[in-house]
DNA sequence: AGGTAATTTGACCCCTAGGTAAATCTCTCT
DNA sequence: AGAGAGATTTACCTAGGGGTCAAATTACCT
């Protein structure tokens, strides 16, 4: 008899479940992207975007499928910000810490530490899991674009560090492509909810990578 | 008017194409089988496995959809036995040259050698760039379970290496997943085509994993 | 309270692409 | 040559999932 009755009650718990905040009413469309974002990320690196359905995500957030379109226009523009995400927080932050009288291998440093922070996160480990071969060309084009200069900013590193004599001779492009294997492979076997922390990923990244796996006599 | 006498003409040519070798009749299935494969593997490394359809893989072959149901039961099918060559490659070929004798650094290179000329091939490119997640679960199992075997061989070689002192100090399983990462983002960025040969990029892999970015005194 | 805009949803459309069936062609072997 | 197995194709089916729309619900404001 009362079988309308239940409808709406599910409607209540999802609403609650979607976002328990009571920000301005504007700030909470940016904040309900951000989430959605976020979840898509996460889903997509674990089962894969095309694996991914959008209500697998709609699920995921209690929500449905054309909640999704409110925020968003398709699937792909979906991917598309969660990429640009994960750029942005290498791209965003000039990399000088402070003044600009650090060493090459000082700053390898930090943009290792960055770029590894950056790559264990959700929008870094779908930028490098799901990679830019499902977007549509246009959109590919700007994650391209967004992923040279990171690997540019790598290079223009190694070159200051050999010419300063922090960092021994190489040839940069090689090198650096070398490097971003080594760290863009980690979410491939990585958790951070591992034995070791992230801070110690780092140490062990640059231990593995500038001291060699050759005995130093 | 003579409309319907263009079409043998083509289904003629095509034949050709598929494969111009007279071999023997049981053998030409197995040669086609591979042929589909390597073509397969190819496209779906350029395009993605999702982005690729079977009319792609057959109109590059020229032939129509339902003749790769002749020699594959499913899509899937085909990229299980793609990843499964890309694996053999490593796992058929036991170890030692000739001896067993060698040092684990001598390993080491022999086995980066194999590892790359694996990667850069066809089938390994696309082990890598398409990834076990479009597999089904069971099969996903069976790849998965390949890869961790060539990773096995990997840790292996690297404690003998400690052992004997060939190479230095360092944790096995994180350093082999660091040493794969440099070498599984190779296909993304290396074309065979390209200024440096194989055997080149084996030696540049080799010398930036061996010696180090730290200058040495 | 009630009007209005933002938010959410159920129901629907429809195209794509994996997969199938049955007919046709072709090769080989006697 | 002709029979039969094997190979190939045309035409078709179908499910899944991205995307849309109009209706309903909610939240905010005076």
């Amino acid at each position: 008899m009362s079988e309308a009755a239940e409808r709406p009650k599910a409607a209540k718990a999802s609403r609650r479940a979607w976002s328990g905040a009571i920000q301005g009413r504007s700030e909470q469309f940016e904040l309900k992207r951000q989430v959605v974002l976020r979840t898509a990320a996460r889903v997509f690196s674990e089962r894969g975007f095309h694996q991914t359905t959008l209500v697998d995500i709609a699920d995921e957030l209690h929500i449905s499928k054309p909640t999704l379109y409110h925020y968003f226009r398709s699937k792909d523009e979906i991917l598309l910000e969660v990429q640009q995400m994960a750029i942005a927080q290498i791209i965003d932050v000039p990399l000088e810490p402070e003044s600009g009288h650090s060493t090459g291998l000082q700053q390898l440093k930090e943009f290792v530490s960055r770029y590894i922070s950056m790559i264990v996160d959700d929008f870094g480990t779908c930028l490098i899991m799901t990679g830019v071969l499902p977007l549509q060309p246009e959109n590919r084009l700007i994650v391209r674009k967004g992923s040279k200069d990171i690997e540019k900013m790598m290079r223009e590193i190694l070159r200051r560090g050999v010419a300063d004599g922090s960092i021994a001779p190489c040839d940069p492009k090689i090198t650096a492509m070398l490097f971003f294997g080594a760290m863009n492979w980690v979410p491939y076997w990585y958790r951070t909810s591992g034995e070791i922390a992230v801070d110690g990923l780092v140490q062990r990244t640059l231990d593995f990578v500038l001291t060699g796996l050759e005995p130093r006599t």
